[in-house]
DNA sequence: CGGCAGGCGGTTA
DNA sequence: TAACCGCCTGCC
């Protein structure tokens, strides 16, 4: 990373609820990966979620449009007021999109830092289960994410792997999207596929550039055919029939609505909600969230665990269903 | 080789 | 409205 021309941006932050493993692992976003220390390349390969020993604490990705290398430093100590510890998110930002004019706001409202998730936690924690869930992934934070993008991205992830979904949205974005300027990089195209050969081109322009996802717009114009170097098998379709819809009739911010388009059902209509609109309180039930659900309060039936949530966990729902399930994840 | 992965669409009772 | 099935793909 070409240190000169990033732009720095600093917050303090409070280290026991902002972890970014936490934030960039519970499967809400697809697009961030972890980096190794300071000052070196940033390594995009296929990771796997894994981490390269001592690293946990810097990842490189983009968000509106805007690619960053994000870090938190763990090394301070508490203030002289009551006891609270600090820690600042460093964001070096490498580009700016062009209208742009408050970076800065930008990525406060993307980490949502206004949002006291000590209160949050405090308030969850009326629920025995969620209070003893809640040291697994303390650090989370529910991103304020774009809609469209978390549209495409949970229709991408049904019936699919985390490697493969942030694999798809790459590619996708790499075969379609807008090329980020970030000043030193190279240029490449491709048009039709000679399959192989068009994957490995595709790779190489993924590997070293970063592109915007594509908009509702180039999306809706395209075919399955053109898509299928993507390989998101029978998603391609859903993604364009949606994309269509989205031109025609704007992203909706109703559940009802976002439930209609095609290749959204209960559980990604309710990621899009939670995700990208902001509904705190909206809860998906994914397969992760039915074991959770049996193991923890014996609840058995699906039908049930939407009214469940909703009674237990009222307007935080979907934040509870986020330590719920990284409890799970721990304990395997 | 079959099983499976952070669902959905379509078809049946 | 609930239950079932098939589905692209990639990885084990």
């Amino acid at each position: 990373m070409t240190d000169s021309i990033a732009k720095k941006i600093t917050f303090t932050v409070d280290p026991e609820d902002f972890v970014l493993r936490h934030i960039f692992e519970c499967g809400q976003c697809f697009r961030w990966e972890p980096v190794s220390g300071m000052g070196e390349e940033p390594f995009r390969g296929e990771m796997n979620g894994v981490f390269p020993s001592g690293t946990d604490n810097a990842y490189i990705g983009i968000a509106g449009g805007r690619v960053a290398r994000v870090s938190l430093d763990a090394s301070c100590d508490a203030g002289a007021d009551a006891g609270g510890k600090e820690a600042t998110l460093l964001i070096e930002q490498l580009n700016s999109p062009e209208e742009s004019n408050d970076d800065r706001s930008f990525w406060n409202n993307y980490f949502d830092l206004d949002t006291d998730y000590g209160a949050i936690k405090k308030s969850l924690s009326k629920d025995e289960m969620i209070r003893r869930a809640i040291p697994f992934g303390h650090g989370i934070r529910i991103l304020r994410q774009d809609p469209w993008e978390t549209t495409v991205s949970f229709i991408i992830s049904q019936n699919n792997n985390i490697p493969r979904i942030k694999r798809n949205i790459r590619d996708l974005s790499a075969l379609a999207g807008e090329r980020v300027s970030i000043g030193s990089s190279t240029n490449g195209q491709t048009e039709d596929s000679a399959d192989q050969a068009h994957k490995d081109n595709m790779k190489n322009i993924a590997a070293n550039d970063w592109y915007e996802l594509p908009s509702p717009e180039t999306l809706a114009r395209m075919t399955v055919d053109d898509l299928a170097p993507v390989r998101l098998g029978y998603r391609a379709r859903y993604l364009i029939e949606t994309a269509q819809c989205v031109c025609e009739r704007g992203l909706s911010v109703l559940y009802e609505d976002l439930d209609s388009l095609c290749g959204v059902g209960p559980k990604v209509a309710s990621c899009i909600s939670l995700f990208g609109l902001g509904r705190r309180e909206s809860f998906p039930i994914d397969v992760w969230v039915k074991r959770v659900m049996k193991e923890l309060y014996g609840i058995e039936k699906p039908s049930e665990m939407a009214a469940f949530a909703e009674e237990t966990f009222g307007e935080y729902g979907g934040i509870a269903q986020q330590y719920l399930f990284y409890y799970m994840r721990e304990l395997g």
